[in-house]
DNA sequence: TGGCCGATATGCT
DNA sequence: GCATATCGGCCAA
C-alpha cells in the first residue's frame, strides 16, 4: 500500500518557468499505461531562443496561457512538449528526457530495436515513447496527463540549452545528476544547482 | 507563393 | 563526428 502521490496543480506552473523547469525534475508523468520519472527539461522564457521570438504565430501560446501543452513540430516529422508557465509574462517549459517507469512493454513495442537506455532520452523519443499526440496542443497539462511529485527531489545539474543557436548562454536546462536517460550525454560536466 | 530553416533522431564514416 | 531525412511555420517578395 503506497501513499497516494501529491499531484501538480494549476499554481505549480504559474511560477518562474525556471523554477517550474528544476522542479519538474524527479516528477511521474504518466500518459494512459505508460509513466516516467522526468530527468531533464528546458526553461524558454521570450528569450531569443524561444518560440515566442522565433515562432510568434505557434509560439503566442507561451504568452496567452498557463498550464496549458504546447506541442510542437520540428524537422518534419518529430514532435515535442512543453507545458506553459507563467500568467503575466511568456514561459514553457520543454519536456526533454524521461526515466521509464511503468509500461516498458509498451514503450518497447513503440520504439522497436531501441536500447532501453534510448527509449526516452530526448523530446522527440519521449513523445513517441509515451504515446502522446498532436491533438494535446493547447489542452490544459492535466486533462490527459498525470504529473505527480516525488518523495524527494533527486540531485540536479544546470547547463545550457541543447540545439538553439540564440541565447545559448543562458544556463536554462536542467537535469538529474548521473541519471543515464539524460540526452546528450548527460550532467558529466555540468554543475550542480543549489538545492 | 517560393524558399529558408529548425528547442531532432538516426545511421554511417 | 557528420550527413540527411522531411515538412510546417514564417517571411520576403
Amino acid at each position: 500500500m503506497t501513499r497516494p502521490a501529491r499531484l501538480l496543480d494549476a499554481a505549480f506552473f504559474s511560477r518562474d518557468t525556471r523554477e517550474v523547469a528544476r522542479d519538474l525534475i524527479g516528477v511521474t508523468l504518466r500518459h494512459g499505461e505508460t509513466s516516467g520519472v522526468i530527468v531533464e527539461t528546458e526553461a524558454y522564457r521570450g528569450d531569443a531562443a524561444s518560440h515566442f521570438v522565433t515562432r510568434p504565430r505557434t509560439g503566442r501560446i507561451m504568452g496567452t496561457t498557463c498550464g496549458a501543452l504546447y506541442v510542437y513540430r520540428i524537422y518534419g516529422m518529430h514532435r515535442c512538449m512543453n507545458v506553459t508557465t507563467e500568467t503575466d509574462h511568456p514561459g514553457a517549459v520543454l519536456i526533454r528526457a524521461l526515466d521509464p517507469t511503468t509500461g516498458l512493454d509498451i514503450i518497447r513495442a513503440r520504439r522497436p530495436g531501441r536500447p532501453d537506455r534510448e527509449l526516452c532520452s530526448g523530446p522527440a523519443r519521449l513523445f513517441v515513447a509515451l504515446g502522446l499526440s498532436d491533438e494535446l496542443n493547447g489542452r490544459p497539462f492535466d486533462e490527459s496527463l498525470t504529473w505527480s511529485l516525488p518523495a524527494r527531489r533527486p540531485e540536479i545539474a544546470t547547463g545550457p540549452r541543447i540545439g538553439i543557436r540564440h541565447a545559448t548562454e543562458l544556463p536554462w536546462r536542467f537535469m538529474a545528476v548521473d541519471n543515464p536517460h539524460v540526452s546528450h550525454g548527460g550532467s558529466r560536466r555540468l554543475r550542480a544547482v543549489a538545492p
